[in-house]
DNA sequence: CGATGTGAATAACTTCACAGCA
DNA sequence: TGCTGTGAAGTTATTCACATCG
């Protein structure tokens, strides 16, 4: 069975919440508390939990641990969940300092830009490449997943430098379309659209026609 | 007629898009064009079109001039588009330096911060205040969209502030669930989950674009 | 022709509602 | 009783397919 997009993301949602209930330690949560904590309905938390296979009690609800461990099963193994990041301006430094939390189940090996300002350093742990140690890199340590903090006018280029050193998963932050082969797979984070929608909506209230 | 939020964001879409075009010198358009431009279908971008009623001709497409206009009438007017930032650090300065650009349909006329060093200063044009001034300034300019790039432990304080000085569209940058009265709309921008989903793509080798 | 505009069909996603269990 | 697991129903989103037009 083929599990959608958008309950694939809501389950990375679920377990980040399960290892902070896991660390408070709560042993046990209802559908309806994990809904409450993502924003959804009971209903759909058990759907999504339904559809890898996870179940739980009537009586005491989901087992935290039981289901955290599942959800570890199902997302990522340690082998994917490490991933470059290209551009290493302020997006790209947030990013970094993101993903260095010791909760963080991501781990930025490397990092590579074009401006010989920025490279050579370490930055929040990570060292930072010139770009043409990229392929080098990403190929040595297998790698399979980047992020993309680079300008618009680069994306597509070291978009394609990537996929060569068989990078297969992608995160652009870049306001553009990247064209990527079959087989390899984009998250665009469109950081003017969420802009504009916030916008859209904040307006029509104003505007006095809200719902 | 109510429209879909995927709607509103890819109307968003469009419009940079159809900006491109327009300064490019192309007149017309035809709807597969846009599709292929945005990742979308032809019936997708009709339909979208459709929905704000927009028209084009069997023999040329849409006009792209006049296209741009109509969806620039549909979007939110220029008095929405002003809006504030929290959260000064690396990303807070990723998405100045973003907004700053001139084709920018968007200002940031205030950014905040609590730690006194980033205060007081300019950034990308954008003066940086300290949070104590978020209410006056806020209040003061009639913004009703703000960005939140702060810590999670601030995320909701911040929030709330925000509403209370009458923010009704937040964009939430914070990997964490904000709790907002009815009628503020909120956005978030989840990091970690989209790394964290190409990730699992790229694990499991399928194909797939996300918006 | 090769497009648009759109009803109709299909697919995807979510919620309802209830049997069954501790 | 109050929850899970899940078929069925409902809702929303997307695609199909075709009448129509320049």
């Amino acid at each position: 069975m083929r599990i959608s997009t958008k309950t694939i993301g809501r389950l990375s949602h679920y377990r980040r919440l399960l290892a902070e209930l896991l660390e408070k330690g709560q042993t046990h949560v209802y559908s309806h508390e994990l809904a409450r904590l993502e924003g959804g309905t009971a209903a759909q938390v058990r759907r999504d939990l339904m559809a890898i296979g996870c179940t739980g009690s009537p009586a005491k609800g989901y087992d935290v641990a039981v289901l955290l461990k599942d959800l570890e099963g199902y997302m990522p193994p340690a082998e994917c969940r490490r991933c470059v990041l290209v551009g290493v301006g302020n997006l790209g430094r947030a990013l970094l300092s993101y993903f260095v939390g010791r909760d963080s189940q991501y781990t930025v090996v490397a990092a590579f830009d074009a401006d010989p300002e920025r490279t050579g350093r370490v930055i929040h742990g990570c060292r930072c490449h010139p770009l043409e140690e990229l392929d080098a890199v990403v190929t040595g340590e297998s790698v399979k997943v980047a992020m993309l903090a680079v300008p618009v006018e680069a994306a597509q280029g070291v978009a394609d430098a990537l996929v060569r050193s068989g990078v297969v998963g992608l995160v652009n932050f870049a306001p553009v379309r990247i064209w990527v082969p079959e087989g390899v797979y984009v998250e665009s984070v469109d950081v003017s659209m969420r802009l504009e929608r916030a916008s859209f909506y904040a307006c029509q209230r104003t505007r006095g026609d809200v719902k």
